[in-house]
DNA sequence: GCCCCTCTGAATTTATGATTTCAGCATTGA
DNA sequence: TCAATGCTGAAATCATAAATTCAGAGGGGC
């Protein structure tokens, strides 16, 4: 009982149902779900009955108040919106199980990147690169388990681009000694997914006690960093299988680059000749 | 204004947003718009804010109160279920110029994705990831200056999957040391993009003289190494800007990561067991 | 390092929406 | 046709969620 879908709880039910209770099924069914998350009394019109009657077929449904009945709704939708096999139906005419593992991780792939773009605001995005841009003070990266080696290729880039690039290794050992030089107003960028590491908490705590601007890269479940984070980057990740992906991670650091090469380009252009010739 | 889509004025809005109700926007672009469709209380608990910072921010976006927020996310999702399921993202085909800048990375790096797909044969790509879960002798793993990341990232899921996983470091003077162990019929997957490292191809001359075989990945203009290589995955990489774009190796590294963890999962899933536990 | 100003969330008030009640009406079977 | 049954929705009540207020915290600027 507790398990099912509302819709699934129709089917169910409809046939013990009054007339008047059929009427909000049905209005419910054609435009599923989101006349369930309308007020009662918007419902009830819409579907040509009264808020008691809807009331009365909510409670037939087994929900024991209006509010409970839209809670299942929304974890519904949630679920659904998480799932990756929404959009197997319509226009591709294709079978899914003819293309190959590739093929499927690749559009996967092409899915968490668009995601990922529509999570960004464009303007968190150019303020990260603008500010990298900037030069002021230094630049400081930290990464967990694996997303440590983002940290390490998108400092290799920005080493070309800017002066004052460090990487913070993840060993407790030498944190203090590395952390000693932060000052207010250094930036910081932290890159954590889940399952998120504790000591990274504990760094990006110390980096926020310092008063350092911390840019944080991160999943769709957002890493507790979110919370002294000056700027948040989310990714989406999910793939559904035993790891995550990152690749979208990976491509916004390569997008961040490219971006913040193009902001400092004058200053950049000449370093990276030097650095080319040296 | 009054046309607008709620993620769409979330965008609009952001940068005059204070830091908690920036935390509100983020806890709702990250479960949208389901989190928009709860109580205030809900949304304000999930999003890691009060009532009153969500209310706030509710009124930040234009909407004249809660409910009328709520009623123009059901209104898009109404929509969104009406129209033919492959809308082009939120604001619909506008034209090109006016896109940000992170939308035309992604659209690229999409490109490359796919294109990169395309490049590499399935039956390719399958022979490598049935080599590596065969779990037959050592897996070396070497990289030039960027895409050594690309090796350690590699490394460290690999490691979680099969024994004898180790990587070769660039260093010249200590490269002897590391070869010395190779034996024939043992694996290793070299990395090397434009401009392509000298250092990789005496790398693989040796590797391949010890009757190692070498998985090539490179990208599209590809490497010297491909004249050792028993197995080569090209990617596409350009992208028209100061550097080229390796998102499509990564992704490429995840899939084969996943495939060969897929392929091996008796033997994998232990192992993980265990590296869990100890 | 200090002060000022803005932001924040707990507490309170207000409003709105959910629930219940009940009189009347429809339906069914004798 | 008439009674009995029980469905229905208008209206009243009750509960809960939204909105407001304000004291205190925190951040930014000088």
């Amino acid at each position: 009982m507790e398990g099912k879908s509302v819709a699934g709880r129709i089917h169910d039910a409809i046939h013990r149902l009054t007339s008047a209770e059929k009427r909000a099924a049905r209005g419910l069914l054609g435009s599923y779900p989101t006349l369930g998350l309308a007020p009662v009394a918007e419902f009830a019109q819409q579907a040509g009955a009264s808020s008691a009657t809807v009331l009365r077929f909510v409670s037939q449904l087994g929900y024991k108040s209006y509010p409970d009945f839209q809670r299942a709704l929304r974890e519904e939708l949630e679920e659904r919106s998480k799932s990756p096999l929404q959009r197997s139906s319509a226009s591709g005419g294709r079978a899914r199980a003819d293309e190959h593992f590739l093929d499927r991780f690749v559009t996967q792939a092409v899915d968490n990147l668009r995601g990922s773009a529509a999570l960004i605001p464009a303007s968190e995005f150019e303020a990260v690169c603008t500010r990298l841009a900037e030069n002021r003070g230094a630049c400081y990266l930290a990464g967990g388990r694996f997303t440590d080696f983002l940290a390490g290729y998108m400092e290799a880039h920005l080493r070309l681009v800017r002066p004052g690039v460090r990487r913070l290794d993840g060993r407790p050992a030498t944190r203090a000694d590395q952390l000693i030089d932060v000052r207010p107003g250094d930036l910081a960028v932290v890159f954590d997914v889940r399952r998120y590491d504790p000591s990274l908490v504990e760094v990006a705590t110390d980096l926020a006690a310092r008063r350092a601007q911390i840019v944080l890269i991160t999943d769709e479940w957002m890493s507790p960093v979110s919370r002294f984070a000056r700027f948040v980057l989310p990714c989406r990740t999910e793939i559904g299988r035993t790891w995550d992906a990152n690749g979208s991670l990976f491509t916004l650091v390569e997008a961040v680059i490219a971006r913040t090469t193009e902001l400092s380009w004058p200053t950049a252009s000449k370093r990276m000749g030097s650095i080319e010739k040296g």
